[in-house]
DNA sequence: CCTCCACCGGAACGTGAGGAGT
DNA sequence: ACTCCTCACGTTCCGGTGGAGG
């Protein structure tokens, strides 16, 4: 979206260096966009000053040398979890400094680490000793973490985010890692689970749920207004002085309440409109640039998920959004699944039973970018009623991206007149 | 009030891939 | 290398149903 001007010639005659000097020049909104990313970690957390002290009430032990409770940290995305806990752990290592006590956070995310061998080769790898990613038996691991664990004295709490991931293969490493104080002579080690899932657990052992959840903190989603405390505070560090529309951040807290209470939402919104505002040469952040915004945040997710759904479903997808262009979106399951089987003989893609093709379309129904209601037409039978809830034809280009669908650019045409004379 | 359409959606089962244990 | 288990994806079978039209 960057427009180079080459008529001119002074632009043609100007040294290169210069070129990004004058580019760089023109991005005038914000001092620092890195605050608005969700890598970010603020130092100041607007209402989440009951769950800060809470957190650190709970891990204060760890500086006279004990163990702190295990706890288990609860609540949707973006209510300041991982925020808060990295912010605890950040003061709590200075602290330890402080009075000459060794507490260490160690910070994983188990969407990423998300095996028994991955998690401890990880933690090793923390405390300064390297094992190789693959190779060793997993006990040997086990052992070579808990000796380099154990050869100085000190405190580690180790934070896993999002571990309802790791959970759903297995709680053995959450098994060993909560028995693993019994084995350790000098240090000692405390876990922080993290989850989005309140009802995760049910799938643990029991003996690791109850060591695990000593402790409990549930963190609330946010309100409209304390959404727009955080996005004021902020904005503040983002973006210059009065770059920004009155409405703006009441904009975007009230887009964000709707998404239950989702700062991290917000914040890219926020963030968004700045990016956008700024291409088209704004000097201001506007309502309309908002506005913009939350579409193409709405947008880019959409793109995102028909591009990784399952072929099957995007030749279900195809044939609702042919159809609706040839109805008014009253389509049927049994129109869509005639398409659809036309389609697949036309690709020779397998075909299957419309007992199947129902299950799909209640999915992309779940996923938001179709709608299926089951109505009844009396005489007519009883069926969904199919209506895409996305653009058509934007959506229909990232379909075809995907090679196996390619040959249907040419039959397409085809299909749909065939489609219609058969009605 | 009854019928009957055109599908809904639950249940049980089949299959193949992939991981854990031995 | 082997079995065993789980899980995702599909199929088969089938009872169930809201309401327009008779």
């Amino acid at each position: 979206m960057i427009e180079i001007q080459t008529n001119t010639k002074e632009t043609l005659n100007e040294p290169l260096d210069g070129l990004f000097d004058k580019l760089l020049s023109e991005v005038v909104i914000f001092k620092s966009k890195d605050v608005l990313r969700s890598t970010y970690t603020p130092d100041y957390l607007p209402h989440r000053n009951y769950e800060i002290q809470s957190l650190a009430s709970i891990l204060v032990p760890a500086l006279r040398g004990e163990i702190p409770s295990n706890i288990l940290i609860y609540g949707k995305t973006g209510t300041g979890k991982t925020a808060v806990v990295k912010h605890v752990g950040k003061e709590l290592e200075k602290t330890g400094d402080k009075h000459g006590v060794q507490c260490r956070i160690i910070y994983l995310n188990c969407e990423i680490v998300d095996t028994q061998y991955r998690l401890l080769a990880t933690l090793a790898k923390h405390l300064g000793k390297d094992i190789p990613m693959t190779g060793w038996p997993t006990d040997q691991v086990y052992e070579e973490f808990k000796n380099t664990l154990d050869n100085k004295k000190r405190i580690v709490i180790v934070v896993m985010d999002e571990i309802d991931k790791l959970v759903r293969k297995g709680d053995d490493v959450l098994y060993n890692l909560s028995r693993i104080n019994t084995d350790l002579k000098n240090s000692k080690i405390s876990l922080i689970g993290i989850s989005n899932d309140l009802k995760f657990t049910e799938f643990l052992d029991p003996r690791v749920k109850s060591s695990l959840g000593e402790e409990e903190l549930i963190f609330p989603p946010y309100d409209a207004e304390q959404i727009h405390d955080i996005l004021e505070q902020r904005a503040g560090l983002a973006y210059k002085k009065n770059v920004l529309d009155d409405i703006v951040i009441h904009l975007c807290a009230a887009f964000a309440a709707q998404e239950h209470g989702d700062a991290r939402r917000a914040l890219d919104l926020l963030r968004v409109s700045g990016e956008l505002a700024e291409r088209t040469k704004s000097s201001v952040v506007m309502e309309k640039h908002v506005r913009k915004a939350q579409e193409k945040i709405e947008q880019d997710r959409v793109v995102e998920v028909v591009r990784t759904l399952p072929t099957q479903s995007k030749l279900v997808l195809l044939s609702v959004l042919l159809l609706s262009k040839e109805r008014n979106n009253n389509i049927s399951t049994g129109d869509t699944y005639s398409v659809y089987k036309q389609m697949c003989h036309n690709i020779g893609a397998d075909i299957l039973t419309q007992r199947r093709i129902t299950d799909l379309i209640s999915e992309l129904d779940m996923l938001g970018i179709v709608n299926a209601m089951v109505v009844s037409k009396g005489r007519y039978g009883r069926t969904k009623e199919i209506s895409s809830s996305i653009p058509v034809d934007n959506t229909k280009s990232v379909l075809m991206e995907d090679y196996r669908l390619k040959p249907l650019d040419t039959f397409i045409p085809n299909t749909i007149t065939t489609q219609v004379k058969l009605v």
